[in-house]
RNA sequence: GCCGGCGUAGCUCAGUCGGUAGAGCAUCGGUUUCGUAAACCGAGGGUCAGCGGUUCAAGUCCGCUCGCCGGCUCCA
């Protein structure tokens, strides 16, 4: 038998016979290699430690430190769950079982739905499964061989998605009595999944087709060590506490009410604060950079939305039109139409380009029942919005001014954690998009020129851009790892020409203007909500809704506490007395939970040399100094919007 | 919209087998005047989400509706 030669990642390489296998590899390098392989990866192609090796080349192997080894783990985790289902709930059908960032998850088809205690005799189950350490075989079928076993199983579920993906000749995975159509790989066997926990229950569709089966999900994640697993349990109870749905009720920031209807926000005074800071900021920096502020109305003429589009592609998002002497409107979705009114209002210039009209224009949108989610997903919000027109030399540069507009935001309120994603058309079906191929390739052109130049690492997507134009999106992620979109910056190929658009040329004739819509903060009910979350609530002094709290030691220092209490207040800082009957610690304690960023406790050393005991949110104590120099250094936190101090 | 869970005082929650509702915190009144995360005493507060049904009797069992939570689907 022939001879193959491998290579190891540190250069080496060995001959081993044709056909050796994986493990065999690992055992000749070690006996602590061959225990804690989980798969292995020959050339991009990862392989089961069971596989054969037929060819010369390199081999690596995937322990609990590969970037892909967590992975497979869980992959093979999800096949442990569907093992112990299929064993307990006969009637169960499995569907579909991967890996997902946190854990992962199988879909069952099964008429009774699981219970809490099902979860708890699959989990037993699954203990047992991992003592009993069974292997995981990979198997070869022939399509029509492999309907066939899977039919005889009564797996239609498996029957349908091996007549749709799978090849002439596919793989399967044998755990226990548990067959899976598979393209692996997985680890060698059960026992080596130790640390694992099923979570919950939930609806899915099969297929993710909301017309098909319903299906039922069991999600569970799994670790390499209880360690690791308690301590991401323990992240997911400190994400909990960080949910902006938690803390705007504790914080007394905003409400959601019965009475009024789910996914409408009542901003309260304190959120209301925060807001005015993110408005009054906006505010400023859209002057700064050329935008025009413009007010629009709430609803119009439903004609016009009738002109943009909207009743066609938009409708099951909009709520109802309402009669008014014999004429509908509508309670606007976007504000792009009436901003457009305002252009169109009279003849354009060359010279006017780029116009640049921005409103916090709030919008109406029908959202199914089941989909709202605190400040998150609403019925009612107010967007940052904007349109640019402008010619399509200008396209680029407006292009980058907003994307820099939208990192300026990002820097501003200290976020990180963001994806950037570039969406493009379908090349294969250019019949889908408005507008032709020449200015698609100029549009997204101009969008990847920006962000190349810009040195913005972005997720391209073809086929994810809406029909009219493509975008770019900038997702920030919540408490629990969810991502939201926020920035988003899009061509529009589609109202220009709808609407009649031009403006007149340094030719002296009329030329259709190009537009480019843009959110930043998207909607600032959205921003809120991860903006919540990030700080924890514990907003920076710039935005903190109560800046400093003035707690006297006693009745006796009343005066001089009503006294630093004007002084702050004459230099506009957002400041509260708190005299309460009750005892400084009592106090302090109520500040530290509202997350006031500074305490002020006055007494009678205080009163005597006119200074203040500073007690920071963060550090506790800080020492006393005098009034004026507080004050200076409040100012100036709040003037530079400091983030840290 | 779909699947599952949940809804008791302002908040967090208890309430057994169906026998007419309770705690802590918060609020209000009083006492206490206090130096860096919860003083003490007392009082008020409920359409048990809503509507209907079963029953001698419903917070508790059944049905419908509304809302919330976790997902799915959707998301210009």
């Amino acid at each position: 038998m022939a001879n193959i030669q491998i290579t190891f990642p540190d250069g080496s390489s060995q001959e081993f016979p044709q056909g050796t296998t994986a493990l065999e590899v690992a055992k000749s390098v070690g006996p602590r290699l061959a225990a804690e392989a989980l798969a292995a990866k020959v050339g991009d192609q990862l392989i089961d430690l069971s596989s054969k090796l037929e060819a010369s080349g390199p081999i690596q192997f995937i322990t609990p430190t590969s970037p892909e080894g967590l992975e497979i783990f869980r992959h093979s985790s999800a096949h442990l769950l569907a093992a112990a289902v299929t064993d307990l709930f006969p009637d169960a059908h499995p569907g579909i079982g991967p890996a997902t960032e946190n854990g992962f998850f199988y879909d069952f088809y099964r008429e009774t739905p699981f219970t809490e205690e099902d979860l708890k005799k699959i989990e037993a189950k699954m203990q047992e499964l991992v003592k009993a350490n069974l292997p995981n075989e990979r198997i070869y079928y022939s399509k029509d061989e492999g309907v066939k076993v899977f039919e005889q199983m009564g797996e239609f579920l498996k029957c349908e998605l091996i007549q749709e993906k799978a090849d002439p000749v596919f793989s399967a995975y044998q755990t226990g009595k548990f067959l899976d159509f598979c393209r692996g790989p997985h680890i060698p066997s059960t026992g080596r999944i130790k640390a694992f926990k099923l979570l919950s229950v939930a609806g899915a569709h099969w297929k993710g087709d909301e017309r098909s089966h319903p299906m039922q999900r069991i999600y569970g994640t799994a670790f390499f060590s209880q360690k690791d697993l308690e301590a991401y349990l323990h992240q997911l109870e400190e994400a909990k506490k960080r949910d902006h749905r938690r803390l705007g009720k504790d914080l007394d920031l905003f409400s959601i009410q019965d009475d009024a209807g789910p996914g409408l926000i009542f901003w309260h005074p304190k959120g209301g604060v925060i807001r005015r800071e993110i408005e009054d900021w906006l505010r400023a920096e859209l002057t700064a950079r050329g935008y025009d502020l413009v007010f629009t109305p709430h609803t119009m003429r439903l004609h016009l939305w009738e002109t943009s589009g909207h009743t066609n592609f938009y409708r099951e998002n909009m709520f109802g039109a309402m009669e008014v002497e014999n004429d509908q409107y509508q309670l606007k979705p976007m504000n792009c139409p009436g901003h457009i009114l305002i252009y169109k209002s009279r003849v354009r210039s060359y010279r006017e380009l780029p116009m640049r009209l921005a409103e916090l224009g709030t919008v109406y949108r029908y959202e199914r029942s089941g989909v709202m989610h605190g400040l998150m997903r609403v019925r009612g919000f107010t967007q940052d919005d904007a349109h640019v027109f402008c010619m399509p030399e200008q396209l680029e540069t407006e292009v980058q001014a907003c994307v820099e507009f939208a990192f300026l935001v990002l820097k501003t309120f200290g976020f990180d954690r963001y994806q950037v994603e570039l969406s493009a058309r379908d090349p294969e079906h250019p019949e889908h998009y408005a507008g032709t191929v020449e200015e698609w390739n100029l549009a997204e052109g101009a969008l990847m020129n920006t962000l190349k130049r810009m040195d913005i690492p972005f997720k391209y997507m073809p086929g994810e851009a809406v029909f009219y134009g493509p975008k770019i999106d900038i997702k920030l992620v919540d408490a629990i790892g969810r991502p939201w979109q926020l920035t988003t910056v899009q061509f529009d190929f589609n109202l220009p020409p709808r609407f009649g658009l031009e403006y007149v040329g340094s030719d002296g004739h009329l030329h259709t203007p190009v537009m480019v819509h843009r959110a930043l903060l998207g909607s600032i009910e959205r921003f809120f909500g991860v903006l919540i979350e990030h700080y924890a609530g514990a907003f920076p002094v710039w935005l903190a809704p109560v800046q400093v709290v003035v707690l006297p030691i006693s009745d006796k220092h009343a005066s001089y506490a009503q006294a630093v209490l004007e002084e702050l207040r004459r230099a506009k800082v957002r400041v509260q007395l708190d005299d309460r009957n009750e005892k400084l610690n009592a106090r302090i304690r109520d500040a530290q939970l509202q997350k006031v960023p500074f305490m002020l406790v006055v007494g009678d050393r205080e009163a005597q040399n006119h200074s203040v005991a500073v007690r920071r949110r963060d550090t506790g104590d800080a020492g006393s100094r005098p009034l004026a120099e507080f004050i200076g250094w409040a100012r100036q936190l709040i003037d530079t919007r400091a983030a840290k101090w």
